[in-house]
RNA sequence: GCGCUUGUAGCUCAGCUGGAUAGAGCAACGGACUACGAAUCCGUAGGUCGGGAGUUCGAAUCUCUCCAAGCGCGCCA
C-alpha cells in the first residue's frame, strides 16, 4: 500500500511538472510514512516541504496544488489534505484496506517476501566458535542473530550464502590438544605439569575420556578414530577438534540453525593462502621490518598504531589467516559479505579492511560490512549469574534449549537490537505466562487455529471465494488490516538494517491487536457473511503471525 | 588516555534512518468470563528523551562538548 501510495505522489508530480502548475522540475527524496496519530491519516508525505527551495515557494502553496492532482485518485484514496507546515496526509478508502487481505490469502507463506535483492550473492558469515569448547550463550546471541539476517536477507531476495569459519589452527589448538592430554595422562590443573594455558573445563576430561575408549566422531566430512595413545599429541589435537566440532554441531541442529559452507582456517595454510596473501601485501609497500618483526602500516587505513604481521619467531600474527580469508571470500565472488560477532572482537574490523585495503585488488573500503552484538548477562532468581570459565559456571547454549526450549530461547536472543546489551531472564523465558512474550505472540496464533476447529465443529465452512470484505468495517478492523499490510515494509527494513528485534515488536503488534479485537468482538455468529469475512481476517492474522515467527526460526504453534 | 557501543516512565525496552501532541510491556491501582481458549482484554497514573551548545521550517534521531556504564586498546586469538 505504501508503494502504491509513493506511485500516485510521482505520477502527479510529474503531471504537476508536465502542466507547468510547477516550474523547477524537481524530483527530490521524499518520504512516505505513517504519521503516529490517526487524525493524521493513513500515510504522509513531506514532498511539498522537499519542493520549497527549488520551487522557492512555500510548502503549503505546493502541497495545496499537489492535492489538486492526488485528489483524482478515488481508486485508493477517500481524501487528501494539507497539515501542519506542508504535510500531505491521505486517507485511503476502506474498500482499498480490505483489498490488501486478498494478497495476503493470495501470497501466503510468501507473504511478506519481496525481489529487492535481485537475487544478488551475498555471504554472512557468524558464530565460527572455536572448535576448543561448548557453544556458550554468547554464541547463541551470535547464532540466533546471524540466523535470523540470513532468513532476512533471503525473504528480501538475496541469495545466502552462510559461513562458518573455524579457526582449527594456531595456539588455541595447541592448547586444547595438551588440555587433553594432560587429562588422558590424569594430570589435574592444580599439577605443576598441567599446561600453561590449558583448558580446565570438565568438557575436556569427557573428550579424553572417549579418546581414550577408542571412539569414533563424525563432524561434516571429518570422520576421526580415536588410536587411544595418550603420547600421540597430533591425533589427540585431530580427535579433540573432530569431538568439539560435532558438539557445537549438535547444539546448533537442536538451534535450528545451519550453515553452507564450514571453511577451516587449516586449508588457509595448506593451500599457501597465508603465505601467498603475506607476498602481495609485502609487494604493496606497506610493510617495514622492525624489532625482528614484519609490520603492516594500518595507521595508513584508520588504524591507531600498526600492527605485526609476522612475530619474530616468525609465526604470524591472528589476523594474517583473517586477511587471507577474506581476500578468498572476495575471490570467490561475494561483493557483499556481512560478518556477525560479538562487540568484542570489534577492534580486528580495522585491522582486516587495513590488510584488504592493502592489498590494492579493488576491495571497496567499507568491505565487508559488520553486524555486531553486545554482551549478553543471564538472570536466574533475580540474580546475575556470574561466569566464570575457570570455575566452568558459565551457561551453554545447550542449557539453555534444554532448560527454556528453542523457541523462547531464539526469541528472546533477538529481543534487542543488535548494539544493545541483553538481559536474558531465564525465569521469564520458562514463564508459560502472559509476561512471557513468546508465549503472546503464540497463544495469538493458536487461538485463531482453534476458533477455525471451532467453526468447523458448527458445520460452517466458509466461503472465501466470495468473501464479504466490506463487512470488515469496524475500527479496530481498520487497525489490524493496516498493521498486516505493513508487514512487508517491515521486513525490508528489518534486513536492511540487520535488526531482527524489529520482527518481535511487529509480532508484539499484530497479536496485541488481534488479542483485542477477540476480546470485544465475536468471530463466529448466526450472520454468515460477517462471520466469514471475520474468519478471513483471522486467517490473515494467523498467515502473517506464522511467516513472521519463521523469520525467527520460531515456530507458530495450533495448540498450546 | 584513545576507540566502539549504550544512556528515553519506578524496572525492561521500542521509536519506522530528520517530521506533527515521545510509545509499549512489567510493577501499582480499578474493572471484564452462564457464548469462539482469562496463556486474554479494558481503564487510571507515570517523562526536563543523561547535561549543555549547535545545524534548520522541524532534533530522542545529525554535529560538537561534558557526565555515566559496558567492551576493546599484545610480537594472545
Amino acid at each position: 500500500m505504501k508503494g502504491r501510495v509513493h506511485e500516485v505522489i510521482v505520477a502527479a508530480l510529474a503531471e504537476c511538472h508536465a502542466e507547468g502548475l510547477l516550474t523547477s522540475g524537481a524530483y527530490p527524496s521524499f518520504a512516505v510514512e505513517r504519521p503516529a496519530h490517526a487524525e493524521h491519516g493513513d500515510f504522509a508525505t513531506n514532498l511539498a516541504m522537499q519542493l520549497a527551495k527549488p520551487e522557492r515557494k512555500a510548502p503549503r502553496a505546493i502541497a495545496d496544488v499537489l492535492v489538486g492532482k492526488l485528489a483524482a485518485r478515488t481508486d485508493i484514496i477517500a481524501r487528501v489534505e494539507v497539515a501542519g507546515p506542508g504535510f500531505i496526509n491521505f486517507f485511503i478508502t476502506p474498500a482499498a484496506w480490505q483489498q490488501t487481505l486478498l494478497e495476503i490469502e493470495q501470497a501466503g507463506d510468501g507473504y511478506g517476501k519481496s525481489s529487492i535483492g535481485n537475487g544478488a550473492k551475498v555471504q554472512v558469515e557468524f558464530v565460527s566458535a572455536n572448535p576448543t569448547g561448548p557453544l556458550h550463550i554468547g554464541h547463541g546471541r551470535g547464532a540466533a542473530t546471524g540466523d535470523t539476517i540470513c532468513r532476512l536477507l533471503a525473504a528480501t531476495g538475496w541469495d545466502v550464502t552462510r559461513e562458518f569459519y573455524y579457526n582449527d589452527a594456531g595456539q588455541q589448538i595447541a592448547n586444547l590438544a595438551l588440555s587433553v592430554q594432560a587429562r588422558c595422562l590424569g594430570i589435574e590443573a592444580d599439577d605443576p605439569r598441567w599446561p600453561a594455558d590449558g583448558y580446565q573445563g570438565d568438557y575436556i576430561r569427557d573428550v579424553a575420556r572417549s579418546y581414550l575408549a577408542g571412539e569414533t566422531v563424525e563432524a561434516g566430512d571429518q570422520h576421526v578414530i580415536a588410536t587411544g595413545d595418550p603420547h600421540d599429541l597430533d591425533a589427540i589435537r585431530r580427535f579433540a577438534v573432530a569431538y568439539l566440532r560435532r558438539e557445537q554441531d549438535l547444539d546448533l541442529t537442536a538451534f535450528d540453525v545451519g550453515f553452507d559452507v564450514y571453511y577451516l582456517e587449516s586449508s588457509l595454510y595448506a593451500d599457501g593462502r597465508v603465505d601467498d596473501t603475506v607476498r602481495r601485501i609485502k609487494e604493496s609497500g606497506y610493510t617495514y621490518e622492525q624489532d625482528g618483526a614484519l609490520w603492516l602500516r594500518t595507521t595508513e587505513f584508520g588504524d591507531d598504531k600498526d600492527r605485526v604481521m609476522q612475530k619474530s619467531d616468525g609465526g604470524y600474527t591472528y589476523f594474517v589467516p583473517d586477511v587471507a580469508y577474506h581476500l578468498a571470500k572476495w575471490e570467490r565472488g561475494f561483493s557483499r559479505v556481512i560478518n556477525e560477532q560479538g562487540a568484542d572482537h570489534h577492534s580486528t574490523i580495522t585491522r582486516v579492511r587495513a590488510g584488504l585495503q592493502a592489498l590494492g585488488v579493488g576491495i571497496p573500503q567499507g568491505w565487508p560490512e559488520y553486524v555486531l552484538h553486545q554482551m549478553v548477562t543471564v538472570m536466574r532468581g533475580g540474580e546475575e549469574v556470574k561466569i566464570s570459565k575457570r570455575a566452568g559456571t558459565y551457561v551453554t547454549l545447550r542449557d539453555l534449549i534444554d532448560e527454556v526450549g528453542r523457541d523462547a530461547t531464539r526469541f528472546f536472543f533477538v529481543m534487542r537490537k543488535p548494539d544493545a546489551q541483553l538481559v536474558f531472564d531465564i525465569d521469564l523465558a520458562k514463564e508459560q505466562s502472559n509476561d512471557n512474550p513468546v508465549y503472546y505472540v503464540q497463544y495469538a496464533h493458536a487461538r485463531i487455529c482453534s476458533i477455525f476447529d471451532m467453526a468447523a465443529q458448527k458445520g460452517i465452512v466458509p466461503d472465501f471465494a466470495a468473501c464479504p470484505l466490506h463487512r470488515l468495517d469496524g475500527e479496530e478492523e481498520a487497525t489490524v488490516i493496516r498493521t498486516l499490510a505493513s508487514f512487508p515494509e517491515v521486513v525490508e527494513g528489518s534486513a536492511q538494517a540487520f535488526e531482527p528485534h524489529r520482527i518481535v515488536y511487529y509480532l508484539l503488534e499484530l497479536a496485541g491487536q488481534f488479542h483485542s479485537y477477540y476480546n470485544r468482538n465475536r468471530v463466529v455468529t448466526e450472520d454468515l457473511d460477517q462471520t466469514t469475512a471475520r474468519l478471513f481476517l483471522l486467517k490473515c492474522i494467523a498467515t502473517t503471525l506464522k511467516n513472521a515467527l519463521g523469520l525467527l526460526g520460531v515456530s507458530a504453534p495450533e495448540r498450546m
